[in-house]
DNA sequence: GTGAAAGCGCTAACAC
DNA sequence: GTGTTAGCGCTTTCAC
């Protein structure tokens, strides 16, 4: 048995108060930006509670002003890249503004129900979703109990529910410049078995630039997602190569599956027989095999965004939803 | 002003109670699993509760109790892929055990003393780190408040504190057998600038089985991380390939730079001119530019081990440190 | 600016 | 098995 660590007892702000000579409510003042208290005092307790090693508790506090600082971060797909990205950015925003996030990561097996009473049990200040399937339950009971929520890269039409989308607009009206820009007749757009908001406002965007120039474009229509998509819309992109077309692929794990499969098992030349445009920037964009023109989204910008707007409700709990674009920028590779 | 949705009043254990016809502790026992309360009070109870939309306030519960559920997930690089599926199992087999996580994602910005007051500030029933340079402060001061803490990945010799690693010494060995059986008569490792504690005990078991099997072995020392590691690799390696060396990298992520560089960017053929194996088997080690032989870690198999193990230190604090070992296997593809 | 007192919603010890 | 009572540690009116 180890012993050598004593357990410390937890010190109270009744102690701080004891030795600071002051009371419990001029600890909680000290503790509290913008109390009415003298700077004398606040220096008297700020000293004492160093001395003692002293933390507010939080879990008290929280029970007080009846809510945390906790807000709920649900997201699928955690492992994927550019989701793994966006956590990243998000957990670092919040905790710098001074949230505390909850990981809940959701799949089949995470019944939303249990999610949701594991949230609002919480007295979370607020929930973000990003999932591809955010369940409207959730959204639902999130509104009725005044907890700010905000969906990222979705579209739903909820009261009290604020989003934030990238410009998929101008992402794939881009996509659709840039491939014709290099001289590409001949268009086509991988398509999901299950898009996604996002994705499905970006081929469409991609469309509608392509009629604009009067370029003529297609769908690819692929079961299954990410890389394994990307695999799975080889054989018709092969089937179609002699236009030497331009492929846009809403992001850049299906860019790459393509790619990939293109390259290293078909010996296909990018660009010289297709060119391809992914979505997202992952890191795996920019690899030597792949080289790949994307359009990038900052996840840095949807961190900022999404933390922004879960202040200004919580400041402001019954104003209009408000919906945020963050912009999108070219990146220009080797795959175009 | 969208106002369809009433903010609902919080309803307490007393208004569950006044309504069953029963007292506030029967309410309390009948959310509390094991607590002695008859079936039909526990029905009528649960009924009530039902009705009225009733949760227990766990923020509440949890100043009674003087802990909550909530458990700090410390994490750095997060958006690197093995990362990032270490993460999503962690926190889902934290939910799966009744725990919650907190994530914060450390960098150089964050300061750990901050860390450390929010992390303790909440009660936390735990903390894991998976970081390569968890602050000493922190769990010094997680084994002063009695607070169970379990390393990931990590040797620090510190009282109070559990750690999971994987079988680096298998890993390490079984890396150099596989090259050597694939008739490597020179071995290498890629050695990054910051290895950590696994990423040394992985290259030193390579170069001890190396010698046991008398074949010669070396390092290749690279600044950088990860895939730029990597790349950073290539020129040495290049210098060495007419001995048609087995090289061997500690991470999948440091492999697939050195891969793709040699491969596309001095169009060398692997595995005729070298072999490499990696570690971790990342879903991009599986990709067609790759096809990386590698040595597996089971992610799932971490967590799980890292959850058991809170359990136990939470339910018997007293106890010399823990360290367990997840095994590791080797994943054939076309490197070797 | 400061202290006293009340209470956030729950659980646990204690009687019965 | 059930109700009563007493806090958990904090913030917050409300007097002063």
């Amino acid at each position: 048995m180890v012993h050598d660590i004593q357990k410390q007892a937890a010190v109270t702000s009744f102690d701080v108060a004891k030795i600071a000579g002051v009371s419990r409510s001029a600890v909680s003042r000290a503790f509290t930006t913008g109390a009415s208290i003298s700077p004398e005092t606040r220096e008297k307790v700020l000293e004492a509670a160093a001395g003692l090693g002293y933390r507010v508790n939080l879990v008290a506090r929280g029970l007080n002003k009846q809510r945390t600082d906790l807000v709920g971060l649900i997201v699928s797909a955690l492992s994927t890249p550019y989701r793994a990205m966006q956590i990243d950015a998000l957990a670092k925003q919040l905790v710098r503004d001074g949230f505390r996030p909850m990981l809940f990561c959701i799949d089949e097996s995470m019944r939303e129900e249990q999610l949701l009473s594991i949230l609002l049990n919480y007295q979370v200040s607020g929930v973000v979703i990003t999932s591809d399937a955010p369940p409207v339950a959730i959204c639902e009971e999130c509104a009725r109990m005044q907890v700010p929520l905000v969906l990222i890269h979705r579209m739903d039409n909820l009261p009290f529910v604020d989003r934030v989308n990238g410009d998929d607009l101008k992402g794939g009206r881009m996509a659709a410049d840039v491939l014709v820009q290099s001289g590409r007749r001949h268009l086509i757009a991988v398509k999901l078995e299950d898009p996604g908001y996002s994705g499905i406002a970006r081929i469409s965007a991609f469309h509608e630039r392509a009629a604009e120039l009067g370029i003529p474009s297609g769908d690819i229509s692929v079961l299954g997602d990410e890389y394994e998509g990307g695999v799975a819309a080889a054989p018709s992109v092969l089937e179609q190569l002699d236009h030497f077309p331009g492929v846009f692929c809403p992001s850049d794990t299906v860019a790459l599956g393509l790619l990939d499969t293109l390259r290293n098992k078909h010996a296909i030349r990018i660009p010289e027989q297709l060119g391809l445009i992914g979505y997202d920037d992952i890191p795996q964009a920019r690899w030597a095999f792949a080289d790949l023109t994307t359009i990038r989204q900052s996840v840095e910008d949807f961190a900022q965004v999404t933390v922004e707007l879960l202040k200004d409700r919580i400041k402001n709990p019954d104003t209009d939803p408000h919906i945020k674009i963050v912009d999108v920028t070219l990146v220009m590779r080797g795959s175009v």
